[in-house]
DNA sequence: TATTACGTTTACGTAAGCGTCAACTTTAAA
DNA sequence: TTTAAAGTTGACGCTTACGTAAACGTAATA
């Protein structure tokens, strides 16, 4: 392989070992339209700006979103949409998902919570255990 | 349909209806195990317990919870697991799941923050176009 | 009594998100 | 030069979480 100087290039499996997901998966996101990696030749060629992209994705996918609303989020983002319609329904769309999140944002809360009241009393039951076995 | 008098029960269809599901995932949830509605001749019947199950469901979904995760945390609750190992086992589940939770708190934090640039950039871009149309 | 509404089970269909070969090429090392 | 490692494109398979009939029962209503 030619020594990369600024060596700010990965391969696939580079990639796919330095955020855990397979290379089957990165070509999924690429078919996807998600990512778009430069070749030479014909293998893929990863720069920064795709492990941006991948992490990003990477996110969206952990908060439950699919792989089609993520490309949105990316189009939005590429497209400087200069249309002033689809500014507007940029701004809805966006409205949409913060609403999803801010709800999110509070099952995440109450789920921590009951994770707090279960290990709290599995702790208790152990104590108990404990006492009762040391009699 | 006799009158029920303290009316704490409910049909599928007025569940479905409540919740913002369709009777085909309510009985999904039940062949699952994460609903026992009691049956009236063949017909189900749910309780306020089976609502607030329903509930609980519903956000494990929104955290992208599988059925089968759910089922393990609901088990939990209902198996006063009195074995040492199980509640060994149950802390371990715990703490993978609160790991889990942080993380997608921090990352809905984080896509919050993207939506408000984004939002920020789209309003930015409508005012330059309003001032264009206007000179 | 016939219709309409609502319920039931059984079973096949489907979309998303990969996993898993298969068959082949390219590149670096032995 | 042969081999091994890593990459490529199909293409089919699998699981989850339902959707969507089909075929039938029951109960109130016209």
């Amino acid at each position: 392989m030619i020594e990369d100087v600024g060596h700010k290039t990965y391969t696939i499996s580079e990639l796919s070992k330095a955020f855990d997901v397979t290379p089957r998966a990165l070509r999924l996101y690429e078919e996807s339209g998600l990512l778009e990696p430069a070749r030479e030749g014909n293998k893929r060629i990863y720069f920064d700006r795709d492990r941006v992209r991948l992490r990003l994705l990477l996110r969206g996918k952990r908060l439950g979103f699919a792989l089609s609303e993520i490309k949105e989020l990316f189009d939005v983002y590429k497209s400087n949409s200069g249309e002033r319609g689809q500014l507007l329904l940029l701004l809805e769309n966006m409205e949409d998902k913060r609403k999803k999140l801010e709800i999110q944002k509070i099952d995440v809360e109450m789920a921590l919570k009951e994770i707090d009241r279960v290990t709290i009393k599995a702790c208790k039951a152990l104590e108990e255990i404990a006492l009762a076995s040391k009699k």
